[in-house]
DNA sequence: ATAGAAAACGGACCGCGGTCCGTTTCCACC
DNA sequence: GGTGGAAACGGACCGCGGTCCGTTTTCTAT
């Protein structure tokens, strides 16, 4: 088999025990399969230890809360799609126009957030405050705008992109308001275009 | 004294028991002193009850959850924000121009969602979802930039607008990127710039 | 190999949000 | 004023997230 453990190479934190690496991956193991079989809101710290076959205290230390722990499920599923993004086929991987590939960007976080909701939901806090998902999907937003050669405050544009996609608005248009899919995600297209400022084809 | 009750019109659903109605107004009496005092986070359902001085399950089911008790407490200020609006001095309420009332209402609107975090926090999904306090708001959005000529889906813009002041997306702009609030109230008139499309004086 | 210390383990324990159900209070109608 | 029944009450109870600390495992230095 090939050697998948990252080489212990010099820096960083002091590496994990064996027993400690060992636990972490059961956990993840038994927590993906609980979230995929039961939804994450109706899994339980107990569950998850007991079906790891180690002890509830280990669980927390590993992710610290029930959210830290439901954030590292995440971010499991998050790095397919960032792959996607960095090394997929056009227009949502690279060599499409960056327009087109912000539109793209746009449909496919959206459906990608709508998908894993539930685990968003749990994930709470610790899903976009320092996640490296966020950080990634921030950046890229920033990145697409320079390329399109908006000026001004980038961040907080790239934020104001962002922000119509986190769950609670989501939930709100979709599930209170009743607005249909196809009306948010034009909707969002529209920001995008009043935001760059009459680009594209 | 003056007749405060709101009189038994006909119409709606059947009236509240006397010690219902009673027990509702030191329960939020109460809830706002608690809330004041140490923070909504740090105020316990028990607490609320004891400070009634009635028993635990008529905190629940007169507002159903925490996440109510605070919502309601929560709507309590925001009725008097909402007054400013509707009939305060302009530039935040009516008789001047609708680009100057919006910007006025994005700055008042920043300051006092960031000055009861803890309470919006604590009132989770029912602080948005179906609260009148919510659909207040997200309504005069609309109506100013109808006034302004925007033409497109004005839902949708008026979520995108409302969408960066929500609490977790301030958390992440003001706490972890550690932006100033200048920076953050100047990125939300620029927003609505874009939104608007070169409005103004 | 072995000893000693540091790190991880595990499950009893705690506090809080939320529920349940036997008891009490109110109110409409006689 | 009395009375029947619906509505409200209250606090014991439950499940879950999170903590604590005595025990066990792993690593390092000899």
């Amino acid at each position: 088999m090939s050697q998948t453990e990252p080489l212990p190479l010099l820096g960083g934190p002091p590496p994990e025990r064996r027993d400690a690496a060992r636990n972490r991956e059961r956990l993840l193991e038994a927590a993906r399969e609980l979230v995929e079989r039961y939804g994450a809101s109706a899994v339980t710290m107990d569950a998850v230890a007991a079906a790891a076959g180690v002890g509830k205290g280990t669980v927390f230390r590993r992710f610290g809360s029930k959210e830290g722990l439901m954030a590292a499920v995440l971010n499991h599923s998050e790095t397919q799609w960032q792959s996607q993004v960095m090394s997929g086929p056009p227009p949502l991987g690279p060599g499409a126009p960056p327009w087109d590939r912000l539109v793209a960007f746009g449909h496919s976080r959206l459906e990608t957030t709508l998908l894993h909701a539930d685990l968003i939901r749990a994930a709470g806090h610790s899903a976009s405050r320092s996640s490296a998902a966020y950080s990634f999907v921030a950046m890229h937003v920033r990145f697409l705008l320079a390329e399109l050669g908006v000026t001004g405050d980038l961040p907080i544009l790239a934020t104001a992109l962002l922000a119509p996609m986190e769950i609670p608005i989501l939930d709100q248009q979709v599930h209170v308001d009743g607005f249909p899919l196809e009306r948010v995600h034009a909707g969002w297209v529209d920001l995008a275009r009043r935001i760059v400022g009459t680009p594209g084809p």
